[in-house]
RNA sequence: GCCGAAGUGGCGGAAUGGCAGACGCGCUACGUUCAGGGCGUAGUACUCGAAAGGGUAUGAGAGUUCAAAUCUCUCCUUCGGCACCA
C-alpha cells in the first residue's frame, strides 16, 4: 500500500531543499541564452489575496517552462513600498509606516515562498530601503540634468481626506481613488517631469509583442492631432497682449466662428473682463475652483458660461465675436481657448443655443439651400461664406486656410496633444525625498550625487497637516547649501511611488550594485525583458512612465534599448461575488487557506485551469477539489506502477499509439505554454494521465514505453506542480532535480496519426465519419464518401451537384 | 456618449470557417468491508421516438458561404477603458 499524497509534508520539504541548494540561484554569468520573465511587483499592502496569486502562479509556470527550455532565466521579486496606503494605516494603527510596511513584506515574503517559485530571493528589491530610493532620487538628479525635470505652479487635485495632492490618474470620478473623498483644486508649486518631449515617440509600438488594447489606450492617452494655431485679434487700450491664440482642428470652419471661450483660469480673462461684468464673471470662476476637473470634464454636466463683456476681431473675415468663459474648456489642452463654431461643432451649437448666439454655415451640408441648421453639421462638405475659400471641399480648405494663416503671419500648424507632463511631488511623508536644496542665495540646487540617499527620518510626525510633514521635522529641513555652504533648506515633498517603479526591473539585473543604480554590462546582458506581466490596470501610467525612464536613459547614453518589456501580457481580474477584491468590500480571498489544505501545486493548477489567463472571472473554488483529486490520481498511478516494479507487457502492441499520443501531448502543452493558454494546457496533460491510467489497467504497452511515458508526463507537470513532480521524480529513483532536466521535445514524424476522422456531410450536415489513411487521395475520399450507407440513404433519387473535398478533413456533398 | 472585449449545457470553459460542448466541476445510477469531500464504471444540451434514428440548438434577427459559435450588418445584454480634446 503506499502513502497517499499528503502536499503540505512534501512542498515543505521541498521548497526547503531548494533554498538550502541554491537550486534557483540566477548565474549571470550563466552561458545559457538569457531569458528574464518579470512579474509586476506587489504593492505591501498586508496579505496578498488570491488575485496576486493568479498573477504570479501562471507567470511562474511560464518561467519554470523556459527554464526546463534551457534558458538562463531572471524571474525576480520585489516590493512596491513606498505610498499612501503604509501612512494611512500607520495613522490609523499609530505606528511607523515602515514597521508597517515591513511587517507586511514578512507577511508577504512567506505567502510568496509558499507559492514554491522559483524567484532568487537574494535579488528581491524593496523600494522603501535607502540602498533602492538612493538611486531613484539620483534618477531625479538625472532627468533634472537633462532638462526633464522643472517646477511650476499648477492646479492640482487635493483630497481633503488624504490631506494630499493626488495625480490625475488618482481621481476616480471626482473622488480620491483610495479614500473616495470628493477632489478639490488647490495651486502648489510642483515638481513635473517632461513627458511630453517623448509623446510621439510613446505612440509607437513598433516591434513589441503588446496587446492591440493596451496599444491602443496609450495612444489614446498621448492623444495627438494636428490643427493649426490661429491669432485672433485685441483691441485694448488698457491690455497688454494684442491677440488671443486658440487652437483648432478645423480651421476649414474659421470663417463660421460666432464667438470665442476662454477657460476661466485664462490669465487674459481678467484683463479683459469689462467692469459691469466683472461680478458675474468672478462668481462663475470661483464656481469653477470649486468644481474638479474631472466633474468638469464630465459629459452628464449641462454646458453653462459667462459673457465677459468682450470681443475679439476674427482676422479672416474682421469680425467681431464676443469673448465667453465656460469650464469645459480647460487651460492645460491646447491655448487653453477656442474659436466656437456652432454650425460645425456640437457643444458649440448647443452652447449657442442656450445663449442665442448667432451660428453661422460654413461647411454646406448635401442640398443645402439656405436652411437653418437643427443640430451642428460636422461631416465634410463645400465651403461656404467663406470668401475666396468658397467652393473647395471642407477637407482640402483646411490645408488651403492654413497656409494662407501661415502666410499672413496670424498662426501656424501644430501638433497638440492631450498627454500632459508627469507632477512627481507628493506632500506626503512615506515616499523617497524629493533631492533639492532652497538657498536664497543660489536658488534651487540639485543635492550633489555624493550626498545621496537624503534619508527619510525614521521619526518623522506623519499625521496630515495639509504639507508635507517633513516640514515640521527641523533636522531633516534644515540643511547647507551645497554651492554657497549657506543655511539652506530641503525640499519637503516626496516622490510619486511611480518613480520608484519606473525602473525596479533595472534594479533586478544588478540588485547589490554599489556604485551606481545598475551594472551597465548586466543591464546590457539581462535588458529588454522577454515578456512582462500584470494587471491591464498599469496599461497607461505605469507602462507610460517606465518607457519614459528608458527612453529618457538611452538619450543620456546610459542604455543601449529603447522599450524595456518586449511582449506584454495583461491577466485578467479575479473578483469575488463579482466584484474587485477589497478589504473595504471584505471579499477578499486569502489563498493560505486553501495552500494548507489542498497544497500550493493544487492551487496553481486550479487557477490556470479555470479559464484563459487573459480572461480573469469570478472566484468559485467548487471545482478546486477536481484539481487535487487529479494530482492523486497520477500519485497513485505512478507510485503503484512503481511499487509493482512490472506494469507492461512485453511484446504489447499499443506502444505505437502511446508514442503517438506522448509526442502529440508534448507539442500541444509546449504550444499552449508558448501561448500562455494554461487551461488547455492542463487540459491535455489531463486527457494524457487519463489514457495512461487506461493503458496502465490493460497493460498494454511495453513497459520500457510506459516508463518513459511516466517520465515525460512528470517533466511537463513540473511548471504546473514543482513539489508534486519533484516529489514523485524522486520516489521514482531519479536524480535531483525534476526541474534541472530538459523540457521534452516531440517528434513531428511520431506525433503524425495513421488514421484520420473523415467527416462526411450532405449539405453541410455530418451523416457519416470514416477512419481513412492519413495520406488519402482526393479521389479516394470522395469514393469512400459517396459508398457510405449512411450516406447514400441521404443522396438516393437526388443529383449531385457538387463535391468539396478539405485535405485530412472532410467531404461535403451537395445534392438537390 | 465614444472606443474596445465578450455573450456557448446546471457551472468554469473547449472548438477561430469544416464533427459544437474537449477537460474539469456538479448531478444520476451502479459497484466498492467506502469512517472520511475516497476509488471505479456508465450516463448527463434540448426535443421526437420503444429502439434504430431524426430534428433543433452557441444572446436575438438578417446576410455571405458547399459549410458559420467563428466572417459581415442591425439590435439586445454584460464587462472593461476613456471622458466636452476644440
Amino acid at each position: 500500500m503506499i502513502e497517499k499524497y499528503n502536499p503540505m509534508e512534501i512542498e515543505a520539504k521541498w521548497q526547503k531543499r531548494w533554498a538550502e541548494s541554491e537550486i534557483y540561484h540566477v548565474d549571470d554569468n550563466n552561458p545559457a541564452p538569457k531569458w528574464y520573465a518579470l512579474t509586476m511587483f506587489p504593492y505591501t499592502s498586508g496579505d496578498l489575496h488570491i488575485g496576486h496569486w493568479y498573477a504570479m502562479a501562471p507567470s511562474d509556470v511560464y518561467a519554470r517552462f523556459k527554464r526546463m527550455q534551457g534558458y538562463n532565466v531572471l524571474h525576480p521579486i520585489g516590493f512596491d513600498a513606498f505610498g499612501l496606503p503604509a501612512e494611512n494605516a500607520a495613522i490609523k494603527r499609530g505606528i511607523y509606516p515602515k514597521d508597517w510596511t515591513m511587517s507586511n513584506i514578512e507577511n508577504m515574503r512567506r505567502q510568496l515562498k509558499s507559492l514554491g517559485a522559483i524567484y532568487d530571493w537574494d535579488r528581491e528589491v524593496i523600494t522603501c530601503l535607502p540602498e533602492y530610493y538612493k538611486w531613484t532620487q539620483w534618477f531625479f538628479l538625472k532627468l533634472w540634468q537633462a532638462g526633464l525635470a522643472y517646477r511650476a505652479k499648477a492646479p492640482v487635485n487635493w483630497c481633503p481626506n488624504c490631506q494630499a495632492v493626488l495625480a490625475n490618474e488618482q481621481v476616480v470620478n471626482g473622488e480620491c481613488w483610495r479614500c473616495e473623498t470628493p477632489v478639490i483644486r488647490r495651486d502648489l508649486e510642483q515638481w513635473f517631469f517632461r513627458i511630453t518631449k517623448y509623446a510621439d515617440e510613446l505612440m509607437q509600438h513598433e516591434g513589441l509583442d503588446w496587446p492591440e488594447r493596451i496599444k491602443m489606450m496609450q495612444s489614446n492617452w498621448v492623444g495627438r492631432s494636428e490643427g493649426t494655431e490661429i491669432s485672433f485679434a485685441l483691441d485694448y487700450p488698457d491690455v497688454e497682449e494684442k491677440e488671443i491664440r486658440i487652437f483648432t482642428t478645423r480651421p476649414d470652419t474659421v470663417f463660421g466662428v460666432t464667438f470665442m471661450v476662454l477657460a476661466p483660469e485664462h490669465p487674459l480673462v481678467q484683463k479683459l473682463t469689462t467692469n459691469e461684468r466683472k461680478a458675474e464673471v468672478d462668481k462663475y470662476i470661483d464656481k469653477t475652483r470649486h468644481c474638479s476637473e474631472i466633474e468638469r470634464l464630465s459629459t452628464e454636466r449641462k454646458k453653462d458660461g459667462v459673457f465677459t463683456g468682450a470681443y475679439a476681431i476674427n482676422r479672416l473675415n474682421g469680425e467681431r465675436v464676443p469673448i465667453w468663459i465656460a469650464d469645459y474648456v480647460l487651460l492645460s489642452y491646447g491655448t487653453g481657448a477656442v474659436m466656437a463654431v456652432p454650425a460645425h461643432d456640437e457643444r458649440d451649437f448647443a452652447f449657442a443655443s442656450k445663449y442665442q448666439l448667432p451660428v453661422k454655415v460654413v461647411v454646406a451640408p448635401p442640398q443645402w439651400d439656405g436652411w437653418l441648421l437643427q443640430e451642428a453639421y460636422v461631416e465634410p462638405g463645400v465651403i461656404v461664406n467663406s470668401e475666396k475659400f468658397n467652393g473647395i471641399e471642407s477637407r482640402a480648405a483646411k490645408t488651403a486656410i492654413s497656409e494662407y494663416i501661415e502666410q499672413q503671419n496670424w498662426g501656424k500648424r501644430v501638433v497638440s496633444y492631450k498627454l500632459r507632463d508627469w507632477l512627481v511631488s507628493r506632500q506626503r511623508y512615506w515616499g523617497a525625498p524629493i533631492p533639492a536644496i532652497y538657498c536664497d542665495k543660489c536658488g534651487i540646487v540639485p543635492v550633489p550625487e555624493k550626498d545621496l540617499p537624503v534619508l527619510l527620518p525614521d521619526d518623522a510626525e506623519f499625521k496630515p497637516t495639509g504639507e508635507s510633514p517633513l516640514k515640521y521635522n527641523q533636522s531633516f529641513v534644515n540643511t547647507t547649501c551645497p554651492c554657497c555652504g549657506g543655511v539652506a533648506r530641503r525640499e519637503t515633498d516626496t516622490m510619486d511611488t511611480f518613480m520608484c517603479s519606473s525602473w525596479y526591473f533595472i534594479r533586478y539585473t544588478s540588485p547589490h550594485f554599489v556604485q551606481g543604480a545598475f551594472d551597465s554590462e548586466l543591464v546590457k546582458k539581462w535588458m529588454p525583458t522577454d515578456i512582462y506581466t500584470g494587471g491591464a490596470e498599469h496599461a497607461v501610467m505605469h507602462l507610460f512612465y517606465s518607457r519614459f525612464f528608458v527612453k529618457a536613459l538611452r538619450d543620456m547614453g546610459l542604455v543601449n534599448f529603447s522599450e524595456p518589456f518586449q511582449r506584454l501580457f495583461n491577466q485578467g481580474t479575479v473578483t469575488h461575488d463579482h466584484q474587485k477584491m477589497s478589504k473595504s468590500k471584505g471579499n477578499v480571498v486569502n489563498p493560505d487557506k486553501y495552500v494548507s489544505e489542498l497544497g500550493a501545486d493544487t492551487v496553481r493548477a486550479y487557477l490556470m485551469f479555470i479559464g484563459p489567463w487573459e480572461q480573469g472571472g469570478d472566484w468559485d473554488d467548487s471545482g478546486i477539489y477536481g484539481l487535487s483529486r487529479w494530482l492523486g490520481r497520477i500519485w497513485n498511478l505512478v507510485l503503484e506502477t512503481y511499487e509493482e516494479s512490472c506494469y507492461g507487457v512485453e511484446g504489447a502492441t499499443a506502444s505505437k499509439e502511446l508514442l503517438r499520443l506522448t509526442h502529440q501531448t508534448i507539442r500541444r502543452v509546449t504550444e499552449d505554454m508558448d501561448r500562455l493558454r494554461f487551461n488547455t494546457m492542463i487540459s491535455t496533460l489531463m486527457e494524457y494521465s487519463n489514457y495512461l491510467g487506461k493503458v496502465h489497467e490493460t497493460g498494454s504497452v511495453q513497459t520500457v514505453d510506459y516508463n518513459e511515458a511516466i517520465c515525460i508526463l512528470l517533466r511537463l507537470l513540473a511548471p504546473t506542480a514543482p513539489h508534486f513532480a519533484e516529489e514523485v521524480w524522486s520516489r521514482l529513483g531519479c536524480d535531483y532535480s525534476i526541474h534541472n532536466q530538459r523540457w521534452p521535445m516531440w517528434d513531428s514524424a511520431l506525433a503524425q496519426d495513421d488514421e484520420i476522422p473523415l467527416v462526411v456531410q450532405v449539405n453541410g450536415k455530418v451523416r457519416d465519419k470514416l477512419m481513412v489513411p492519413v495520406n488519402v487521395t482526393e479521389a479516394e475520399a470522395k469514393k469512400l464518401a459517396l459508398g457510405s450507407p449512411k450516406v447514400q440513404v441521404f443522396t438516393t433519387d437526388k443529383a449531385l451537384l457538387q463535391v468539396i473535398y478539405v485535405p485530412g478533413k472532410l467531404v461535403n456533398l451537395v445534392v438537390k
